[in-house]
RNA sequence: GGAAGGAUGGCUGAGUGGUUUAAAGCGACGGUCUUGAAAACCGUUGUCAGGCUACGCUUGACCGUGAGUUCGAAUCUCACUCCUUCCGCCA
């Protein structure tokens, strides 16, 4: 959500940075028209209701009968109007609310102008330590299948298309990864939490996923329950609502969980393996700090989840997000990828972002600096790390061997339980 | 799923239609006293939104949430949410 005090006095800044992302800024002067008309209603309103509150109190020490009922009709009236100009305002207000939180954030002045995904910038490119595979390289899912790792039928024989089961060292060694990833989070000081799955929908708004991406959500058709798309969006609410004490700033945390998407997958698409899917695994980074800190975490934050590949021995690049293809809620991002030679491709592992106060304003996540002081909104960030599937492809893709098998990276070996997995 | 009870400020807790401007206590913070600390005493103590030539003053809202009754609601009515306890069911 953005500060409406920004908005009324910056429109301009407002509307280059809706052009940027590529939206529309048509809703920008009706925002600011009801906006004026809001505190009009609203300071007519307070006057009428200062008026009522004074004399009802008279009215209760007044003694002449006559003079009570007069004053009773007339504050009868000034509350009919009173709930009149209400009525106009709540009208106002639902409209300018629903107005404003279709607002994405505003731009990090580091973000690159672009239309679209095609004028992201590669900041870097890292080398692995793992050996470069020397001869025609495998396909992680025709790896899965010959290993007995990916279980590809009966997955859609469960639950349709693009589902799978894990089998035996597909499945250890996703585990393995993820209490890997959980326990170098911890050393990188960011606190384990275990999260709800499901959350409601007041949760959702505040994460910034709805109103505007409730077709990629699923959710409960009798309950207010919704299924996480993200570990970002609990990790947001966690403290949602709170002031924050100054001296705990920053809080760092880190979560796995599953994550649950409705997406529109075309069928020429990402089609082959584990990909892409409805349902996958994550562990999540996620920050609340003073606003001046924000800056300094993200970078933090992208070296931590680079640290995660460095370890893994893989070869991956940097990519920093243009305003076209930036997410609704960041003001910058950084996107980690991770090169796995069997596709042949950069597959995206990870999503680091400074999305400045946009949802702690929407969360009421607040902080004061000292005792008596005013409150102010914390700064929150979010990453990837990292996403399961495709750094388990990227393992299996990276490690295979000529003969079929695959070497599992030394740090994830007491984690995994083997150094090789190969055919029984 | 059934039954009963509850929800008031940072915490405890009073308030059942108009001196409530939400009592009192605790805590926290500031001060006096002290070599220093404690004790004692004095003072301060929420959030949100308006307005005002504005580091302050002022208006309104907020007693779980939302409606309603009334000149006036923490207080009365209705619906809902959450919590606690008991029963049932269950990993």
């Amino acid at each position: 959500m953005l500060d409406i005090n920004l908005i009324r006095k910056e429109p301009d800044a407002v509307r280059a940075m809706l052009t940027a992302r590529g939206g529309s800024a048509n809703s920008l002067d009706a925002i600011l028209t009801l906006d004026v008309q809001r505190r009009e209603i609203l300071t007519q309103s307070e006057v009428l209701r200062a008026t009522r509150n004074t004399v009802s109190k008279e009215i209760g020490r007044m003694s002449d009968p006559a003079e009570r009922e007069a004053r009773k009709m007339e504050m009868r009236s000034v509350g009919d109007q009173i709930t009149a100009l209400e009525a106009d305002l709540g009208g106002i207000e639902t409209q300018l609310a629903d107005l404003t939180a279709a607002l994405p954030n505003m731009l990090d002045p580091r973000t690159p102008i672009g239309p679209d995904e095609d004028h992201n910038v590669i900041l870097r490119v890292e080398k692995g330590s793992a050996p470069e595979v020397t001869f025609a390289p495998k396909m992680h899912d025709e790896l899965g299948v010959a290993l007995d790792m990916i279980d590809f039928e009966r997955g859609v024989k469960l639950s349709g298309s693009r589902f799978y089961v894990l089998n035996g060292w597909g499945a250890r060694l996703q585990r393995g990864l993820i209490a890997w990833m959980l326990d170098l989070r911890q050393e990188q000081g960011y606190a384990e939490r275990y999260l709800p799955f499901m959350v409601k929908q007041q949760t959702l708004f505040a994460a910034g996923q709805l109103p505007k991406f409730r077709d990629n959500l699923y959710h409960d058709a009798e309950e207010d329950f919704w299924l996480v798309p993200t570990a970002e969006v609990p990790l947001t609410n966690l403290h949602g609502d709170e002031i924050l004490d100054v001296a705990d700033l920053p809080r760092l945390y880190c979560a796995y969980t599953p994550c649950f998407r409705r997406e529109k997958m075309s069928a020429g698409k990402d089609v082959r393996g584990i990909k892409r899917g409805h349902q996958f695994d994550k562990v999540e980074m996620y920050a609340f700090t003073r606003p001046e800190d924000s800056d300094a975490t993200l970078e933090k934050m992208r070296a931590d989840a680079e640290e995660t590949l460095r370890k893994l021995g893989l070869t991956y690049r940097i990519k920093q997000l243009c305003s076209g293809d930036l997410g609704f809620g960041s003001r910058i991002t950084y996107d980690l990828e991770v090169w796995s030679p069997g596709c042949s491709e950069w597959l995206e592992v990870s999503s680091v972002s400074n999305v400045g106060d946009f949802q702690a304003r929407r969360a009421g996540i607040r902080f004061r600096r000292e005792k008596g002081a005013k409150v102010e909104f914390v700064h929150t960030l979010n990453g990837s790390g990292l996403g399961l599937p495709r750094t388990v492809i990227a393992v299996m893709e990276n490690y295979q061997q000529a003969d079929g098998s695959i070497v599992v990276p030394e740090v994830l070996r007491k984690y995994v339980g083997t150094d090789v997995i190969s055919k029984k």
